[in-house]
DNA sequence: CGCGTTTGACCGGCGC
DNA sequence: GCGCCGGTCAAACGCG
């Protein structure tokens, strides 16, 4: 599979809106955005929300989602004054880059179980600082811990 | 020792 | 090519 690089990962509620085979609906605010399940990859947004005022649902769905439309990608931005949060996974960090045009760093993760493949980023809204920006990308092989 | 972080090097894609 | 840019590697280091 193949993504564009000028639109992923999304950096800014703009960015996520540019993505190709995105379609944004009225309910954008009123918790997830489940769009184009059939597109390699599917975005959400949960802005405004405090990291453990994600319901327990809504953050299984985050990791494992449903197996006829397995989550490939998806980025989504809470409020939060703290950049870790914890979903229930271990990570292990393993880079940290400035971007162009962003005066913050972008962090690299990746699950710490063996062999599993998912990695997420993690990096403040250039726009608005007060939201962090998770972007996920897999799908985990085996339980949270 | 075992595991996680830090940080500059390295690499590949892409535009010029 | 060459340089920019984003992503990854890995050696050194920190810490329980």
């Amino acid at each position: 599979m193949s993504y564009n690089s000028n639109q992923y990962p999304a950096t800014s509620e703009s960015d996520l809106a540019e993505q190709p085979g995105i379609e944004f609906t009225d309910s954008m605010f009123d918790g997830w955005l489940d769009v184009n399940a059939s597109s390699l990859v599917d975005t959400v947004m949960y802005p405004g929300y405090q990291w453990d005022e994600v319901d327990e649902l809504a953050r299984n769905t985050i990791h494992q989602g449903e197996p006829s439309s397995v989550r490939e990608r998806f980025a989504f931005k809470t409020k939060s004054e703290v950049e870790i949060l914890d979903d229930g996974f271990k990570w292990r960090k393993y880079g940290k880059k400035m971007v162009k045009n962003s005066p913050n760093p972008r962090n690299y993760y990746k699950c710490s179980v063996e062999g599993c493949p998912v990695k997420k980023r993690v990096e403040r809204d250039r726009d608005d600082p007060k939201y962090v920006i998770t972007t996920y990308e897999g799908v985990h092989t085996h339980e949270s811990s």
